[in-house]
DNA sequence: ATCAGTTGTTTTATGAACAAAACATCGGTT
DNA sequence: AACCGATGTTTTGTTCATAAAACAACTGAT
């Protein structure tokens, strides 16, 4: 496939980055403090009130973000259903990266952060089988893990030293 | 942990989407012409010359693509290494999408294109482990895979209908 | 009641990434 | 020589996401 087929999609997203942590800061707010309001939002992000009251404004718009009467926010059902998708997206990646792949907790938070909003609904259902069957007590799972992270050892005593481009390119060609 | 605390990691990435492809264009045409000029890059990637022309002088000053008298491009020592980094991890991420959670080409490609440049060194090495073991023809890792689909096909069936994002979410919490 | 602090909005500006169009250059044709 | 088509650049304008600063409105303390 030509890559030009593909990379323009990239943007189609309706759900920007900006986006999709402006909607979850309200939802862990409304979890955090019972309330929401503009200068929560920016305070949670770090970025200035008027940064986020225009954002804020613009989801508003859209329909998923609601104030009331005293500039108090909320998210709509819509909004709701949009911060469900992204946070089990950031969840099950961040699951999978932590406690299958075994990077530490910063670098798969970061990493899960960064595609939480841009996995298609099927790879994140796929993905939720894929981790659920693999950390679950089954004997064909464990077995599998055990054996997975033994040689993973291995590799990272220096036994294997793969960190170069090359060893990665003999996947694509093979 | 905060969302505040890593959320604004994603721009700090050095390597936008836009500038991995127009990189990996070069790369490509230099595959199949034996040559890439401005003109080139542009109609790979589907956007204008002049926009091309602008991306293609950052990059330029930025020492990942080089020039010639006239005006032919190509890439860099360092611009080289970006795009076997980028490819690197696109091809893993795809081939996992695909030959292991079993998504079809298409939507393996486009979610492989929109994460390629965004996930850290450490993960895409700890993805290829993970894949090429998986994909080995260890017995623990073909009882693995044997077994997942088996489980995959009969929830496809719909013996076990998880698309809900509230069966996501008790991933998180349990 | 005034005054200070908090909150929200608006305005102005930036940088990245694009389009569109004008412009310049160069090579080959006639 | 004059023209044409392809190529590259520049200019202008747009959108998105941000900062910074000015401003308005409300709140609470004295």
């Amino acid at each position: 496939m030509m890559a030009s087929d593909v990379w323009k999609e990239y943007e189609s997203n309706e759900i920007s980055h900006s986006v999709a942590h402006h909607l979850v800061a309200i939802h862990e707010l409304m979890g955090d403090l019972g309330y929401a309001r503009v200068s929560d939002v920016a305070r949670v992000l770090e970025i200035t009130r008027g940064s986020a009251s225009l954002t804020l404004k613009a989801l508003k718009a859209r329909g998923l973000v609601l104030e009331d009467r005293n500039k108090f926010l909320k998210l709509s059902k819509e909004g709701h259903g949009v911060v469900d998708s992204v946070l089990a997206k950031r969840t099950i990646v961040r699951k999978f990266l932590n406690e299958v792949l075994k990077l530490d907790a910063h670098q798969a938070e970061v990493d899960a952060c960064k595609v939480e909003h841009l996995l298609s609904a099927k790879t994140g259902e796929q993905l939720l089988h894929f981790v659920r069957f693999l950390l679950s007590d089954d004997p064909t799972a464990r077995q599998f893990l055990t054996e997975f992270w033994r040689k993973l050892a291995r590799t990272e005593d220096g036994q294997w030293p793969v960190q170069d481009v090359d060893q990665l390119f003999e996947l694509e060609f093979r």
